[in-house]
DNA sequence: ATAGATTTGTGAATCATTTCACAAAGTCTC
DNA sequence: GAGACTTTGTGAAATGATTCACAAATCTAT
């Protein structure tokens, strides 16, 4: 498959979004004019962005509504579950797994690890905390899809190590550094310092 | 001032985080090529994005290290306190005021807001959760910097318009929603379905 | 001092993404 | 069903970002 951009992949998510509220608002067929108002974009870029994957809509009257919702989610690979395990049972942590979202959207926490002894055991949501230095035995076997890394920045570049060496091929990186991997593991980062100063960049240079 | 693209102010503050571990470790000087490598980019990559604000380096030796690394603060503004308002009082909130990189950069919380009754009247790490519905009068007088918002989607837009009318030119939104707002607001998004949603792809598509 | 080795700063070239603009295909009205 | 109107899909053009490549500046060693 021909290297699509990241920015095009995430304005697909967001098009997919917009066409679910538009659903539940009943509505049948949209424009790419209109999806382009909803997404703060143009309507030459949504097409654009569609005409990728294909040729979804009618001329003359658009794009049908659950047709293309239902082709987004196949092109994103939205259509079966992801197992997810979660390395570092901290703040951020507990937040996600509580985040309904996360569940909603196929994505089940499988797995939770940290080394507090006072974390390891407890229940969180249905899933017990295991202790990290048993991470390789004890997802023995299991496939993981996905590995959110939510640790402090010293051992996350280990972790991610150990992870790959699993067989991971997906990793969402909250610790502020800049993880090595192979080519063919994936790697989102979200890095709330630099988004701050990013706004402080902006607040600056008016 | 020239138009910076994103992707580069997102860059200058990567060096810098890089530049204060070399500090730290006693390190004077650093080349561009040394820096790329930390930040797997390239060092003309590093050159060009320096070359945006002026020329920081010697020839033949590289860059002073607290150097560069003041002159980027000083780029990046962070070079004094900013005023922090935090509405939503939920999971994420409080992994928020507790997480200390905010705190470090100069980032204070100094207002929590939130609809539950449960939670007006609590004390967040020193600072009281108000009722939002206070929200002008708490405030009133006083400047505030940056707004996150950490709402559910569907007040995020409404609130979001309470905030740009009280003067703030900076969010840091998680609500997964696009914000309209003015072209002088400066809106950073952290969208966790987007970011998992772009795994997917990832997996799905190789 | 000189020669050779480094490393910056930056135009030019390349590569990537977005926008333009319009023919083709369809819808809607009467 | 004819004509006016809408909207898609897509090459081509424009804009934006990254990489190349090299002169100029400085350093190091002798």
């Amino acid at each position: 498959m021909r290297k699509i951009a990241d920015s095009t992949v995430r304005r697909l998510s967001l098009y997919l979004r917009f066409l679910e509220e538009f659903e539940d608002q009943g509505i049948a067929t949209v424009s790419s004019d209109a999806l382009a108002l909803r997404g703060g974009t143009t309507s030459a870029q949504v097409r654009k962005d569609l005409s990728f994957f294909g040729s979804f809509g009618k001329r003359g009257l658009g794009y049908a509504v659950p047709e293309l919702a239902g082709r987004l989610r196949e092109i994103l690979g939205l259509g079966r579950q992801y197992r997810v395990i979660l390395l570092g049972a901290g703040k951020i942590g507990s937040a996600l797994v509580q985040y309904r979202g996360f569940q909603k959207r196929g994505f089940e926490i499988v797995g939770i690890f940290d080394v507090d002894p006072a974390k390891i055991g407890k229940q969180w949501n249905g899933v017990e905390v295991s202790d990290i230095a048993g991470l390789e035995s004890g997802i023995r076997g299991q496939s993981i899809d996905i590995a959110v890394l939510v640790t402090p920045a010293d051992v996350a570049q280990e972790l991610a190590d150990r992870i790959v060496k699993l067989g991971v091929k997906a990793i969402l990186n909250f610790a502020p550094v800049q993880l090595a991997v192979p080519d063919d593991v994936a790697v989102k980062n979200v890095n709330l310092a630099l988004e701050l100063e990013a706004l402080s960049y902006a607040l600056t240079n008016r």
